[in-house]
DNA sequence: GTCAAGATTAGT
DNA sequence: CTAATCTTGACG
């Protein structure tokens, strides 16, 4: 198995911490069965300075985990429907998160298929409510410890070859100043990125695979 | 207590 | 473009 990724990892800025988890794998383990996704797309959330963030109004009771110790989820449910998974970034009380967009589906995809039946397999993952749905991950894994490598866990995989993209954030509202930031990354022409950056091309500032 | 809005998705 | 579906948080 691959090597967890240490709680250092996620005590960076967000921003930062979005670019560089691509490429790496979200692992989440069901009754011994192993899912794995190839992260393809993240948005970064800051605290009380991005409008766009949760975060923004100071914690309440649902984003409570994102003012917790860094390399924790924080599980939301939006629109009364449908999940989203972000990891907590950065200090203690900032309220800083990284929201896991799109994975690249590869191990479980049995499983997978089982909890979106009927989906082409490029729809599977590409979007923050269907990759919850596909890796059954709800609210009961909010403020999951990520470092603990049980239940749900990420692991280093290898640099990305793709060319890494970045634009502004989709479906948030905020003041221009958020609607504006550039926090979006996503690898480029990656079949499982969400459909709206796959319109989204070109990228903005492009930039190649970090020093990892 | 009331109520509008939401870091989405699938379907018309 | 719109419905689905229900929790949250702001306001009073």
């Amino acid at each position: 198995m691959a090597e967890l990724i240490q709680r250092s990892f996620y005590a960076r800025s967000a921003v930062v911490v979005a670019r560089d988890l691509l490429g790496h794998w979200l692992v989440r383990e069901i009754a011994g069965v192993r899912l794995v996704g190839r992260i393809v797309e993240t948005e970064a959330y800051l605290g009380e300075e991005d409008a766009a963030s949760h975060a923004f109004r100071g914690p309440t009771p649902r984003n409570r985990s994102m003012f917790g110790p860094p390399g924790h989820a924080y599980v939301y449910l939006i629109y009364g429907m449908h999940h989203c998974l972000n990891i907590v970034t950065g200090p203690v009380g900032k309220g800083q998160a990284v929201l896991i967009r799109a994975v690249e589906p590869l191990e479980g995809l049995d499983v997978m298929r089982m909890n979106r039946k009927g989906v082409p397999l490029r729809q599977l993952t590409n979007g923050p409510g269907k990759l919850c749905q596909a890796f059954a991950i709800d609210k009961t894994l909010d403020g999951h410890d990520l470092c603990l490598a049980q239940a749900l866990w990420l692991e280093a995989g290898p640099p990305p070859q793709e060319t890494i993209c970045q634009g502004p954030r989709i479906g948030v509202r905020g003041d221009d100043k958020a609607l504006s930031r550039p926090w979006r990354f996503f690898l480029k022409n990656n079949p499982f990125i969400s459909p709206n950056s796959l319109n989204n091309h070109p990228c903005n500032a492009s930039m190649h695979s970090d020093t990892r």
